[in-house]
DNA sequence: AATATATGACGTATTTTTGCGTCAAATTAC
DNA sequence: GTAATTTGACGCAAAAATACGTCATATATT
């Protein structure tokens, strides 16, 4: 792209494009689903559950972080990341809230066929 | 990239991960609140309601297609665009699921300050 | 103190995304 | 038939994302 067209959009739509991003990574998924199962805060050996260098999970680690799914807390030489709750509480409201609205403003629940 | 990895990731989150990624980008999100409201079919004017090219608005349409999120019909030499509500639905669902799998594989329904 | 380990910062290469202009084909209007 | 519209395909340039190696730093371990 040329120049930045991201910011004559309006705020709300690049708050959830952004979270949507966020999660548009198979790997960023994988590290969600695996924090979310350990529960108890590992100590960054994420890395050796994907099939990804260290360096790279890193960098999805911090994409995560950016948008505020997951907590690293530095304990010593190590880091323990875990899954924020209320982020993902949020999380789930502001894209069942999206859709809601899709589907309300598009006469989903009632009409059928009005449209093509 | 050097590679490309994400055929090394299993296909269910390669798949929510694609879904993510099309919803990833504030243009393709205006492209569907506007389809919503619109509800009929309109001709593929949508570039004029954006800050984007023609053939832009078209490749985010492309995308959105691609996911099956909007349908495109042709009538002569227009295109009617239109929200597909099955797949509206779906998505809904994957992203519930996929969340209650977080919240529930994690102990966010009930445990609290477990973890950090 | 010397060594080993864990981590993030940095730089780099490759791929993908984004944005747009131009063009050709198809259709509609005249 | 001719001109105007609408659209998608194609190509291109800039930007961002992805993946990784190397390095420096900080903390354990010996």
């Amino acid at each position: 792209m040329a120049i930045n067209k991201l910011e004559l959009f309006e705020e709300g739509l690049r708050r959830n494009a952004a979270l949507f991003k966020a999660l548009g990574h198979p790997a960023r998924l994988a590290v969600l689903k695996y924090l979310a199962g350990i529960k108890t805060c590992i100590c960054g050996d994420i890395s050796n559950e994907l099939p990804l260098s260290r360096t790279t999970v890193n960098q999805h680690l911090k994409e995560l972080k950016k948008v505020g799914l997951i907590k690293g807390e530095v304990e010593g030489v190590k880091t323990n990341y875990c899954i924020n709750p209320e982020k993902v509480e949020w999380l789930e409201k502001t894209l069942t809230s999206f859709i809601e609205e899709i589907k309300t403003s598009s006469g989903i629940i009632k009409t059928e066929d009005d449209c093509c």
